[in-house]
DNA sequence: TTTTTACATATTGTCGACAATCGGAGTTAA
DNA sequence: TTAACTCCGATTGTCGACAATATGTAAAAA
């Protein structure tokens, strides 16, 4: 589910929901062709409210459309991932940055918290993967939002990356990576602590390269075979 | 003008560029309530393809929509411009760094090139303070190209800025920084040439950062009187 | 057989009208 | 005088139908 799920408001901002939740989640492939009759009687509204969703989708990078042709699911190649990864970096190492002196204690204590619920979760293991990775995302946008800056808020949040999220349910198999992320989750946490932006940007920058060396790997596996 | 000026297209896009321009430039005021029936006639379109322009705004960030209410065009207050000028610094450091080791020799001096014909247009003064801006501007985005990175070109380029743009407008008095700020820009050069991403990344940063310094100071003298 | 052209079909783009909702003017009561 | 309430006008949200455009097929020419 997206962090807010309105099943309510206006029909485009349903449909909008819906569609993100369905492309993010996989249950509509890659690449994909987005009928708009066909999804307006779906979702039984007009193609007026259908259309604006369409367009909302396309400015989260979750569609892409071509006029007078229609409307696709993106495809993630490896290239867009990729893009996609180095993005990611500078956004939450700046993010990082300014949170370590924005954020009030009480919201790093909180930090902390989360991370030992995830450790909790990790232990219990068979768990659902999904959660973690969700959790995940989580500890990410807490930061985001410790930042105070709206726009890399919405950046790093639930309107602009759920392209992010479409990637983790894709590679959400890899779970042997928990252990280090969550260690590299703590220190960050502690330069934070100790209010040292520089060195919780450079935590976060090579946390989340790690990640996509992980991921790129992976992908590399699966291609060959 | 924008970069690309289709005035053909889709009545949406059509609508969504005149708009954009209209609220870059500021011919039509921030915070000004945006009527769809007035501006649907005054476009020659009818209502439909005008609400798709106003999504597509929003997602430019140029108009805030409140369900059942309307649009209204955004506000730059200081907080805005902050975040913003903190988001570009941390999205063109990656592109600067990452072009240091992408652009070819031939990009390198073409951007030693633009800076020349900068120079030459500084000198002549008097000349519109607006075209060394838009140059500005250009540079910024080559450097974006030189990237690579489709995401990084759009969240830089024409797509998602539009917003520095109106930035510019509103703060394209203070010409006083057109000097150290092509210095600046030289020595980003040189850090490509040399291919040193680290340093590049370094230099563009601070370069945001002086240029933000600026702004800032600018600004809170105006709002001083 | 291959290429090109013309056509038929499906899909998108656009419009005008109607329904739902919000903001404000005016009224009434405390 | 102030507060809350009611109603009305204006604006947004939605729908269905029609026009414009692209895609795929089949026939005709090379």
């Amino acid at each position: 589910m997206l962090p807010y799920t309105p099943e309510q408001g206006t029909l485009a901002d349903i449909a909008t929901h819906r569609l993100a939740h369905s492309i993010v989640t996989g249950e509509i492939a890659q690449g994909q062709k987005l009928n708009e009759a066909e999804l307006a009687e779906r979702f039984g509204m007009g193609r007026g409210p259908l259309r604006e969703a369409l367009r909302h989708l396309e400015g989260m990078r979750l569609v892409k459309r071509i006029p007078n042709v229609g409307a696709r699911v993106v495809i993630l190649d490896h290239k867009t991932l990729s893009d996609l990864y180095a993005v990611r970096e500078a956004l939450e190492g700046m993010a990082c940055r300014i949170a370590a002196t924005q954020m009030t204690d009480a919201e790093i204590e909180q930090l902390r918290t989360l991370l030992d619920s995830h450790e909790k979760q990790i232990r219990k293991q068979g768990g659902k993967v999904y959660a973690q990775k969700e959790g995940d995302l989580d500890f990410h946008y807490q930061i985001a939002r410790g930042s105070r800056n709206q726009m890399l808020m919405d950046l790093l949040g639930s309107e602009q990356y759920q392209l992010l999220r479409m990637c983790r349910y894709r590679t959400s198999r890899n779970a042997e990576r928990t252990g280090p992320a969550l260690q590299q989750h703590r220190q960050i946490v502690e330069a934070l602590a100790q209010r040292d932006g520089e060195l919780a940007e450079m935590l976060m920058r090579r946390h989340i390269q790690g990640a996509w060396q992980s991921i790129d790997e992976m992908i590399e596996k699966e291609e060959a075979a």
